[in-house]
DNA sequence: TAGAGAATAGACAGATCGGTATACCTCTGT
DNA sequence: ACAGAGGTATACCGATCTGTCTATTCTCTA
């Protein structure tokens, strides 16, 4: 009965699936069943909706997947549950993220191209968030701390090369490629 | 003079920037100094504009490569070439592809997220484009064939997993982390 | 040289956009 | 008991969107 959160929803899910800039104000309010004082009562202008929406995603994604991380013992098997959790991701075995269309955060990247614009700079941070989980899980393995960022960052690459994979070249296994390149290249560092 | 070619390049470089559902065509034919007239007299829509410009960005970025690419001896030196190229690329050392803004493609996928949109299907087309381009290179080091499939889409993971660190996380030298990544994971295939 | 084709400028149509305003309803806390 | 907060529904505003249309000019070529 939280209209707020409900209008979060709504807008995340018609987002994530047309676009930012193609989904009118309109169109969420008649899905999400809410009238449009409302909207204006909760957010100051449609701006203000947006960055909400990209919080509530970024919370929601960051949780899940600390959540999957934590499950395990830090180290190897962080890694693997890292790309196992990418895998059910592609695969729209979780719940709580949705249909995969692709990371939300390079999605909305690519509609506000802008490296000042809050959006952008929200996605952004959301990125490095996601790093510190990754980091935690390669220093566990005992990588060398001159190491770690190089290290860290060839993770990330591996892990949105495969996003990028999954969605726009369909390739559903790019999570099992990408956790088997890792593999490789966490053995080469760790000799 | 040819009234066509520039609104496809203004469109472009407008599209690049912004985002295709951001700009409007009376913002296209401003940029370009061109009646609207003419706009509907050479395209029947917004919408074959569009797919016209997402084919000319094709053209451009495929002969770009492909040039890039055969300038070399077929192998360890395309592999380089390959990621020395996308280097050049993220650094706007390269005039023919403007400053960079992401993949384009990537981009134009996160805008039109429908599997079956004509846009999407050209995003997908350009990418078997590039990856048989890419695929040359690996043949060419001597992977054996049952795993070149494998071998050439583990290349292409780090190419968009370096152009989407590069754009998002403004991580310039991805391309560098990725051509040593590359070389790791061919010397494993390669015993 | 006459006429077709391509271009210009710009008014216009109809829809939709983000956002505001009005009027009324329904709870809830003091 | 009643004030105020949060809600609905809907009309409305000005701006902007894609696309059409008219009227006129330029340029090439048969």
């Amino acid at each position: 009965m939280d209209k707020r959160q409900q209008l979060i929803y709504s807008a995340f899910d018609l987002f994530y699936r047309h676009g930012i800039h193609a989904v009118g104000i309109n169109q969420i309010l008649q899905t999400a069943g809410i009238a449009k004082k409302t909207l204006y009562h909760h957010f100051a202008s449609k701006n203000e909706l947006i960055a909400a929406v990209v919080d509530y995603r970024d919370e929601r994604f960051y949780q899940w997947l600390a959540s999957r991380l934590d499950q395990v013992k830090p180290g190897y098997d962080g890694i693997n549950e890292l790309f196992d959790a990418l895998d059910d991701w592609f695969h729209n075995r979780v719940d709580e993220l949705t249909d995969f269309h692709g990371c939300f955060f390079i999605n909305s990247c690519a509609e506000f191209n802008d490296p000042e614009h809050p959006v952008y700079l929200q996605c952004q941070q959301h990125k490095q968030k996601i790093n510190r989980l990754i980091e935690r899980h390669i220093r566990a393995l005992g990588v060398p701390e001159p190491a770690m960022d190089q290290v860290t960052a060839s993770i990330s690459l591996l892990k949105e090369g495969a996003i990028v994979m999954a969605h726009v070249q369909a390739d559903l296994s790019a999570a099992n490629k990408a956790k088997d390149m890792a593999w490789i290249i966490l053995a080469a560092y760790l000799g």
